[in-house]
DNA sequence: CTCGGTTTGTTCTCGCGTTCACAAACTCCT
DNA sequence: AGGAGTTTGTGAACGCGAGAACAAACCGAG
């Protein structure tokens, strides 16, 4: 095993491997604009914020990119991980509710130079049809299919409110999309062989909170300790 | 072990049912606005997009709130969900870095109606310090220490542009500042104790990616089956 | 009061992910 | 050429999380 075919050793990449190839990704770029040729897995482990014994099994997923006694060259192995993740090409995307988020999400450089390409916003509100977000137009959601068969669009990213959520999912699996990045705090429902990943910014904050309150009690523990049942049981 | 008095349960929460509570929550607030008295672990499971099994384990973590052969008082189950997590009190928030995202973040209704509250915008920008955003004046970045003390601000978010952001996360911990929210692309170098999340939009979008290649690819693969060195290589 | 039906809470098992530790391999200096 | 020093790639140990399965507990009918 572990051949150093990419085709290969592409099979079958854990997902946590996967979710921490971008990170990588961001560090070589700035390792690279920085004018570093080479990196050990030291270095780039800490440009990434990881440990390094689980960037060098991470790595070896990919393949044998890498020289012993020498470490990684910087462009080659930005090269291969792009590659792997599939950003050396372009991906069109389009954006589904065109609120505050939405217009954020429009205007992300972020995402343009990092291999995807807005090529539509849409609102199911006519009165943003006369918007202009980012050099690109605002349209009726009913334009989605014709946009997706159009671009080839693969990707959709949801930003409206909750209740429109479903609908809007259920309308880009209808026209062939089949991942999506769901803004919105609801669960999707979607047909088996459609990704979808989420990010809840309040569900970020609340997950903060238990900490610091973890913390807040931990101190307050060290004043007064002990005593259990106070708040508990309405029944 | 497993005592159903609140404080020794809250003990040691995995953070994978951490990180799930707050969607329980969701899920609840909405059985509860549809007028559901109670409910089953299945239920309620189906709503917040997890397996029942898993559900029932992650409340256990918590105490024996739940009726056998009956199920959950939805109210009583909200309430000691958020008083675990800490969202029966408000949490005063200041959000650094008012540009597109920061827009999105300030007039965000989410934060406000799970117990977060905006107490301030900050900005490096002077020509951002005449704006009013959802109600709040954007001021100065060297207002950060002040207006911490003065509202007991425990967690920051930064949604500064990437070159930023370290230097406003240092303020912040300087400030007392211990949980941060970080939505530019970096990774942030803090003192232990304090919690750091990320956000990032562009790795989002990149795992998905890797994944929609992978269907392409394998779709590829079933009609030109097998061969492998084709893509790799600039060696 | 007893019994059948239902649902929770928990135990057990399995697989994944992370970390440690080390052999293999490369460079550089003598 | 050979050896010392470095760094990768990987095998093995460990801990955590997910799912299945089951006993305990509760309700309601008779």
């Amino acid at each position: 095993m572990t051949e150093r075919t990419p085709s290969e050793a592409s099979r079958d990449i854990p997902e946590a491997t996967v979710a921490r190839l971008p990170v990588y990704l961001r560090a070589l770029t700035g390792l690279s604009e920085a004018g570093t040729a080479t990196c050990s897995s030291e270095h780039l482990a800490t440009a990434a914020g990881v440990n390094s014994a689980m960037l060098r099994k991470d790595l070896s997923h990919l393949g044998s990119y890498g020289t012993r006694g020498v470490g990684y060259d910087v462009e080659y192995l930005r090269y291969q991980i792009a590659r792997e993740i599939g950003v050396t090409q372009d991906w069109p995307v389009v954006i589904v509710g065109i609120g505050n988020l939405g217009h954020a999400l429009a205007n992300f450089s972020g995402f343009r130079s990092r291999g995807f390409r807005v090529v539509a916003l849409l609102d199911a509100d006519p009165r943003r049809h006369q918007e202009v977000v980012a050099g690109v137009d605002v349209r009726p959601f009913s334009d989605l299919e014709a946009i997706v068969h159009e671009h080839g669009v693969a990707i959709g990213v949801i930003s409206t409110p909750a209740p429109a959520a479903q609908d809007v999912a259920d309308h880009m699996v209808a026209a062939g999309i089949r991942s999506i990045l769901n803004f919105a705090p609801t669960v999707l429902a979607v047909p088996p062989g459609v990704d979808v990943r989420k990010v809840d910014l309040s569900i970020e904050l609340q997950i903060l909170a238990y900490h610091e309150q973890r913390k807040a009690l931990g101190a307050a523990a060290v004043e007064r300790p002990v005593d259990g049942a106070l708040e508990g049981r309405p029944a």
